[in-house]
DNA sequence: AGTTTCGCTTAAACCGCTTACATTTTGCAG
DNA sequence: CTGCAAAATGTAAGCGGTTTAAGCGAAACT
């Protein structure tokens, strides 16, 4: 009653051998009726649970992907999660996370650690310097990495920031705005580096502030513009949760957004939709991005060796609401 | 170089047993320096990585520990995970998370799948009637619920909803409103139902909407509330994430917040402080709901029978801001 | 030199399960 | 009945590690 029951326990209750009760079981075909019956109600009488380590290890198929974040934080990586683990259940299969990864060494850490669990990793490692994992990588484990700047040759899909950038500081200007001006992300953050490239490639002269992809460096950044002399009327903001922050600083201060100050982000996280104004953003498909992450590495599980997956990037897609509509002409 | 080195694969080229291997991998003071050294040195060049399975098998202790989940959406789960992971990491374990469960039976499955996989569990499972896991629990494993209304004897860490939904009524009241109202989340929903009992045994007239703890159903909660003939001046929302539905809701119809209607959720979630205005809301400290419960959890496994931990519950705090200030007196 | 002690090392069992292969039953035509 | 193929069952070899008991020289006693 203490240790839980294992086939073997079974096996003896039931006079079978192990063998045959793993078959029974596992509903093998090649087993008598009667055999079957017995074991399979020995098996619950017992309480008995598959001991899914022992079975990973002479299958050598754990059945489980590892996903290694840099931290689990907000409505960004909670959608992340969630599309993974919604493909992950439809696959059968499990998953062993681990966040907080603040630098490339922790995810490397994190990655020995799951060696021999995992058949599989889902790395998200957005750190500029991530490269170096390439190299410690092979657990000659097939990879997917998710926005990450990691050369390692197996699949990626990651989201053209960049582009995303430049779309944001267009559509500023299309909506009027006369002086732009950008919170950033960290700038040891590939994603944060580039969303900010793209941006000041189409207005070189736009002010910066360098935020850390949390609503409260989005306060603080609009606070800071807010004090300038030349005061901004339109900020994009390197992430939902930065503009958020920002919304609030504003409204703060009785600046009236779209009128005054229009507001773009990025990611567009559920909420949004229902900040107030409701926040104009760039979409990446949060949640796809982790669905399609783990069908892309799914797909490299079983193909084998065809993994040619060039990766694929992904387009964000400006979605207009009221926090930038149209303020003058 | 394809399959992932082995003990076996380092002792042999190092001329030594398998178990002289393990030991200088393992850091054992009972090696030879020269043994030692030659064998890490083969590790590394081979790009050994020790196989967590294995090694959990013969140990019969695997250092992870499952996380069940209804879902996966929003903040407060994000906060949860959160704080899960980081204990976990300070612990050094793994998580195995596992979401996404519609109903107990589904938690069930995901449980005996994880059979043989970790070492406790951690589940959170507010079903009306998920008292049918108890039943099932017994992989005998330790088990920790979060505000999950399982009746194991394990340990349990839970919310007063109940007194949460009082004090909201309370507040609201204080606050001066004549007439409240109340979102609740889904009445299959035990934390759900709990929240409502508390404000309507302090409030028996209020008109109710049910929702489902999303923005959206926040939304359309309120927008039934603004259609009423006699308009409540006072929302209390199950939770945050509705309360940000009906903020948007409310401010889209014109209705001042919190001159007009003053709107109070529960949770606390990160976001709540910089809506517009910020809300008032109840707070539970998601994010040590998770720590505390990983560490109730690692408590039970070290202590092996000590668990006599008859269950936390934690009071929440009313935290005031803007949505609900102080309206007429 | 004979024995004891000590420090490494190794052989081997085992963790719980799957599976190829050997062996025994069983079913049936001859 | 006998013979034989097919079906059911058992045996045993692992999967990749850890760990205990035993082996084994060499240094340290007497």
């Amino acid at each position: 009653m203490k240790a839980g029951a294992t086939l073997k326990d079974i096996a003896r209750e039931a006079n079978v051998s192990i063998a045959s009760a793993s078959r029974a079981i596992n509903g093998l075909d090649n087993v008598a009726d009667d055999v079957k019956q017995r074991v399979l109600e020995i098996a619950k009488r017992l309480r008995y649970v598959p001991h899914g380590g022992a079975r990973s290890l002479v299958m050598s198929r754990s059945n489980t992907i590892g996903v290694l974040l840099p931290d689990i934080y907000g409505e960004f990586f909670a959608e992340i999660i969630r599309g993974v683990d919604v493909a992950a259940r439809a696959h059968g299969l499990h998953l062993l996370v681990s966040g907080s990864h603040g630098n490339p060494e922790e995810a490397v850490g994190a990655m020995r650690a799951m060696g021999g669990r995992v058949d599989g990793l889902l790395v998200m490692s957005p750190f500029v310097d991530s490269h170096d994992l390439a190299a410690i990588l092979p657990l000659n484990l097939p990879v997917v990495t998710i926005s990450s700047r990691i050369g390692s040759g197996q699949g990626a899909i990651s989201i053209d920031n960049f582009g995303g950038g430049v779309t944001a500081a267009g559509h500023l200007r299309e909506q009027g705005c006369r002086k732009l001006a950008h919170i950033s992300g960290p700038s040891r953050n590939f994603e944060a580096q580039e969303r900010r490239r793209g941006f000041l490639s189409a207005c070189t002269d736009a002010p910066l502030f360098e935020g850390d992809f949390t609503e409260d460096s989005g306060y603080r950044g609009a606070k800071a513009f807010l004090a300038l002399d030349e005061r901004p009327d339109g900020i994009f903001a390197a992430n939902d949760m930065m503009a958020v922050g920002c919304l609030l600083a504003l409204r703060e201060a009785g600046v009236k957004v779209p009128e005054d100050v229009a507001v773009v982000g990025f990611d567009d996280i559920p909420i949004a939709r229902f900040t107030s104004p409701p926040l104009t953003t760039l979409r990446v498909g949060i949640f796809d991005l982790g669905r399609r992450g783990l069908e892309m590495l799914v797909a490299a599980l079983e193909e084998g060796e065809t993994a040619a997956n060039a990766g694929i990037i992904v387009a964000p897609e400006l979605v207009m609401r009221d926090s930038s509509r149209h303020k003058s002409g």
